[in-house]
DNA sequence: GTTCCACATGGAACGCCGCTCCATAGTGGA
DNA sequence: TCCACTATGGAGCGGCGTTCCATGTGGAAC
């Protein structure tokens, strides 16, 4: 967040971080994973390396600041009809996560690679604060806090993903194929699976043809809610017998 | 463990896909996700680049495959005392998927990558074949699989994911600092986070540094299964229960 | 026992990558 | 006016995944 407010244009346009990260996304958006290069970069931004490398310290970093500026923006996405309960907040923070992570398909892969290379970095707090004062806000006792938080972040990225790969895929493997035929042809791929092997994906096949995506996301939300509110808010659904750890 | 009984041995020992993923497997465990390199891997087997290309076709085929026989041994792996309710099989497949995390640090990423990537390859189902089968067995109703079981799945994978990514941070930053000493600090580095920005992540660094890893997964176990049972079988809230470890 | 050929091998080389180094142009302060 | 410092862009390095190809090899056919 550094103040380049000054008039110092060197060029037509003068270099920053911002719009180094700006052009990385752009690149991911328009190219994947794989098309974001240094060397097409610096075809873009009309420049060298070194000066890129003046303002981003390798590739790791820009992706992770192309991550935490898209993430960033998700999360500060206002929802369009404003929640008014915890849970319905939790529910605008995930559709936020999920329609982020459709837009930007790369997404998925770089928040799964933040999250097992450096957790702590600052895109996973963010999320992580988002849920997390919502969880607050529930009423849970302070040591289920992470518990409860984590299995929500957790689902949602990870869901999220799921979804965003069959969209992608849907995409890659025929462009011309809309995501509904190809989630049919692989749900008779999956039907044609040895019974032996793999009788529970063989039967769970046929309800992937004619399911809606944000309905199925939803209802894996409300089941960790469920667990949430059965587990640590006795008083508000059914009680549990397992004693509190 | 591998079956080498043929008699094809044309050199010193024969070249076969099963060698070279075994073989792939011990440079990642040995060197990291980084380490595994063709030319690495063409000097470990005294071999060239084109031998290996016989058999496998790309480095992704190679990590895939890695990466599914490290996840079918660990599914394969019997648990120390036999469980007798879906409950507890789903909980040994989930610690099964925790220690094999743990075990190899790589698998972490690969799973993470392999489930945006081609989500129905071969590791992926295989795990949601494990997990679903229990939800079958719980009596979940069929039309709510799916949502169950991906609720599970999803938290097993993300929470073991962060896990490892704690117990391999503290490798890697300070490799003379054990574990507990790591989330000490980092615990204290949260608490200096901005208490405006971060005021739940602040709150929940206390517990991080007196919590126990498996116990806290177990925790987040139990909550999606009382999610299941709350919100699928309302009869027997108290199923979800287990005896105090 | 000899011939033969598809399978299998290993080394050389290619193109692309992230990244470093460095000469130098622009800029605000003394 | 000059200087010190920031910022720039191009050349080049080492390493990567991958391809190509000449060659070795062992079992089947005769």
């Amino acid at each position: 967040m550094a103040t380049r407010t000054r008039r110092s244009q060197r060029r037509t346009e003068a270099l920053s971080r911002e719009r180094i990260v700006e052009a990385a996304v752009e690149l991911l958006d328009a190219t994947g994973e794989g098309g974001l290069t240094f060397r097409a970069l610096t075809e873009r931004l009309a420049t060298g390396p070194g000066a890129i490398y003046w303002h981003v310290a390798n590739k790791d970093e820009l992706l992770d600041a192309a991550t935490g500026a898209v993430v960033t923006a998700a999360l500060a996405t206002e929802p369009a009809e404003p929640p008014d309960s915890p849970q319905d907040r939790i529910r605008a923070v995930a559709f936020g996560l999920f329609d982020a992570i459709e837009d930007h398909p790369w997404l998925s892969t770089q928040l799964a690679l933040q999250l097992s290379r450096n957790p702590w970095g600052s895109v996973t707090p963010g999320i992580f604060e988002s849920i997390g004062q919502q969880v607050r806000a529930l009423g849970v006792p302070e040591d289920s806090w992470f518990t409860a938080t984590s299995a929500l972040v957790h689902y949602i990225l990870g869901a999220a993903r799921q979804n965003a790969a069959n969209t992608a895929s849907a995409r890659t493997l025929a462009p011309g194929v809309d995501r509904a035929e190809f989630l049919d042809a692989a749900s008779r791929a999956w039907q044609e699976l040895d019974p032996d092997d793999y009788p529970f994906i063989r039967a769970v096949a046929a309800q992937m043809r004619e399911h809606d995506d944000r309905e199925q996301f939803l209802a894996g939300i409300d089941l960790v809610l469920t667990g949430i509110t059965a587990l640590h808010l006795p008083g508000e659904q059914g009680r549990t017998s397992r004693p509190a750890t």
